[in-house]
DNA sequence: ATGGTGGGGGACCCA
């Protein structure tokens, strides 16, 4: 089973682009982020054509929206709210061999790294801190469950471009690393991509807009993560950063897909 | 320290 997630930063505009990841990659699902459309205007059509019969779509206007498109049959679907907010950042299904895929979009959380005086980070944090409790209290290590998506954190020092740099930056800071790498031990979860390469590569799935040219500063960050419990660790055979996608014309995202491969 | 580029939607918000 091939499992791809992309930060597609709005399916409409880009659906030509997902066409060419699908026809290129060939994943069995495709967990999306940022779709930036409601439901009932969601293209459908197109990936229907090409065998995503079953989508677990869930927007809304103008920001964030995540989605599961898939080949395979769900055999559930639910969503899951956060911090008090309807902001359609969260949705799972169930898929054939009971195994549970979580499509996830963590919030930005701003420019300045302070709780007290950015909210966008406070929320970010408390965000990060619920699931960990979710995870914890509903869900047990010895279930076999993926959670994708944009984190919007970068864990690791190779990560990150430089991690001295970005100590300050948000996404890279201390406080927030320490939650992530807390949710991450709540049930065993298990950093895919990393399972296949080693801490001391770099490795990115972002590069800003901003850049004159990302490709020769290459001051990437890996924001876009797939974690596996430890039932399936062993079922991991290959991954996949399609760096490349970052070049994509006419007009790229700025996340690009992350693959892996599970013999389930 | 600053400003650089996108998407959405029609002024600014968010990344």
């Amino acid at each position: 089973m091939r499992i791809a997630t992309w930060n597609i930063n709005s399916v409409r505009m880009r659906m030509d682009l997902l066409l060419r990841l699908i026809d290129e990659a060939q994943p069995d699902v495709v967990c999306l982020q940022e779709t930036k459309v409601v439901d009932a205007d969601f293209p459908m059509a197109p990936l229907a054509e090409k065998g995503y019969a079953h989508a677990h779509v869930h927007g809304m206007k103008s920001y964030n929206g995540v989605a599961i498109l898939s080949k395979l049959p769900f055999a559930s679907r639910d969503v899951q709210h956060w911090c008090g907010k309807q902001d359609c950042r969260h949705v799972f299904a169930e898929l054939p061999g009971g195994i549970e895929l979580h499509s996830v979009y963590i919030p930005a959380g701003g420019d300045i790294p302070d709780p007290e005086q950015n909210e966008k980070f406070a929320h970010k944090l408390q965000f990060v801190d619920e699931m960990t409790e979710w995870w914890t209290t509903r869900r047990s290590p010895d279930r076999r469950m993926v959670m994708v998506g944009d984190l919007n954190i970068a864990p690791l020092e190779n990560d990150v471009w430089s991690h001295k740099e970005l100590l300050k930056i948000v996404s890279h800071t201390p406080v927030e690393v320490a939650k992530l790498t807390a949710m991450q031990a709540s049930i065993g979860w298990v950093d895919a991509v990393r399972h296949f390469v080693p801490p001391t590569e770099k490795l990115y799935t972002w590069w800003s807009y901003r850049a004159k040219d990302w490709a020769a500063s290459d001051r990437g960050r890996r924001l876009d993560h797939i974690w596996v419990t430890p039932p399936l660790k062993d079922a991991l055979t290959g991954h996949r950063i399609l760096r490349e996608a970052r070049g994509w014309e006419p007009k790229p995202s700025d996340h690009v897909p992350v693959m892996v491969d599970l013999d389930v």
